[in-house]
DNA sequence: TCATTAATGTGTT
DNA sequence: AACACATTAATGA
């Protein structure tokens, strides 16, 4: 696929006419990021923004005693970068590529350049950001007052409402319709993203996949997205 | 196939 | 939650 069809599908940007889409291609070039590298971190000045073409990222901060709390996961088409720093605050933003990922980068002057000559543009940006604005801070609220099970729970079904796959081989004992993450993540990975230990979260997911919750493989989970849901409390 | 490493499980403090 | 140790799966000579 060329750069022009990939930006033609980043959500922000799909409206747009071909020859906006033309002039963010010369501005913006693409590059490859490696699983697992920092594309931001709070130290780095940041006067760019990144389109997200191909692979998964993770928006954390880290708090006072050193742990990571994840505050957004993002997959193929989304936007991120300057305009996080604005929302989540001044507080220390990092994005963790997922996986082996694709970005385009984009100076953040060539951008307002860009919502000045397009205002529709800019008003879609406000939606998309206030939208994630109130994802971060239900997922912050989730974090700071539950237990390891419900944040785990939390986080799942997120997983799997963002990047889930219907699994093919879910264990037809367990009634509900499991749906697989497609996201290879290990205990720690999860730990990490849910501040907490490994010990604890595989404790707790053995303890869901007793219930029925979740099924699970060596990096494989799937979630009972129904049955979860109401665990969660909203039915 | 065997050896090494990574991921996970479990009991104890 | 942290640690130590056991078990099992994945990796690659």
């Amino acid at each position: 696929m060329n750069k022009l069809s990939y930006l033609s599908q980043i959500n922000l940007l799909e409206e747009l006419p071909v020859e906006d889409l033309r002039m963010i291609d010369a501005m913006a070039p693409m590059m490859a990021v490696e699983k697992g590298t920092l594309v931001i971190s709070p130290h780095m000045e940041t006067r760019r923004l990144y389109f997200l073409k191909q692979g998964r990222v993770r928006l954390y901060t880290v708090n006072e005693a050193g742990k990571q709390l994840t505050i957004g996961l993002l997959g193929e088409g989304s936007i991120f970068g300057e305009t996080e720093t604005f929302t989540v605050g001044a507080g220390f933003l990092y994005v963790e590529a997922l996986e082996n990922a694709m970005v385009c980068v984009i100076a953040k002057e060539d951008f307002e350049m860009l919502l000045m000559k397009r205002p529709q543009l800019a008003l879609r940006l406000i939606s998309l950001l206030s939208q994630r604005l109130r994802e971060s801070e239900e997922m912050l609220q989730n974090l700071a007052f539950q237990d390891v099970r419900h944040r785990l729970l939390y986080l799942l079904a997120k997983l799997v409402r963002n990047f889930g796959l219907k699994d093919s081989r879910a264990v037809p004992i367990h009634s509900g319709p499991h749906a697989k993450i497609d996201v290879n993540l290990t205990h720690q990975e999860l730990a990490d993203m849910i501040g907490s230990t490994r010990e604890s979260v595989s404790a707790a997911l053995s303890q869901l996949a007793k219930e029925g919750l979740v099924t699970m493989g060596r990096k494989e989970i799937a979630v009972d997205l129904g049955k979860a849901g109401e665990m969660l409390g909203d039915p």
